[in-house]
DNA sequence: TTTCTTATATATCATATATCATAAGTGATA
DNA sequence: TATCACTTATGATATATGATATATAAGAAA
């Protein structure tokens, strides 16, 4: 009648997942997530791509670099960000794997 | 240079996917959700596994009814809730492969 | 019926956190 | 200096959270 041990595995780092979610909970921060599936892409490409005002995805941008979900590079006038991880990017291709996107892939 | 159709696929669901993180985003929620991988279980069962105060409990349990993601069955005094979808279980394991959880397998 | 118990749900309140729209700021470069 | 690319701050509003109290519903027992 043991506590299951894979549940418990996730449940020491529920909070961290749940955190995680929460920061990909938001339409804007999502989109953002996915366009950078194909790889890094610079804010004002992310905000053609994505259609939300500039501050709205300078603060969307910097809230996922706080957490951890992307890195920034900078290269003369422009940031490019890209995901951090390859698990964001799993957890992103599952994502559009249930819901939306047929698979990922360049047009 | 047109959008890639398979981000306006996900992005026409930006708003219901990033709800249905929004739900999972919390601890307890998210350590629902992953009880129920193995299958249905009681509100109490649920108490017992995640160790959260029962009104608490049954308050996140009509959050994830309401919002879809489970469904619930009663039987006599207890209730039973279970995942309501395909989707969301493979999202879910997806999760525990990512992080966590080695493979979901019953003790 | 009345009362008790067990299982689950709902309500309240104080506090914290998220959100949007918009304004202002920084830093590099022409 | 002026402009472009990007960041940060502000204030109003909304929603979530935890702790706790109370309510319902079903069954058992008196």
């Amino acid at each position: 009648m043991s506590l299951k041990p894979d549940l418990n595995a996730l449940e020491s780092r529920a909070d961290e997942v749940a955190g995680l979610l929460k920061v990909l909970s938001h339409r804007n921060r999502l989109l953002v997530a996915c366009e950078l599936i194909d790889g890094e892409k610079s804010v004002s490409a992310l905000e053609a791509a994505t259609g939300a005002p500039q501050p709205h995805l300078s603060r969307d941008l910097a809230r996922l670099k706080r957490e951890g979900l992307v890195t920034a590079r900078k290269a003369s006038t422009s940031v490019y960000y890209s995901l951090a991880d390859e698990r964001l990017s799993r957890v992103i291709n599952a994502l559009c794997d249930s819901y939306g996107a047929p698979k990922r892939r360049k047009k």
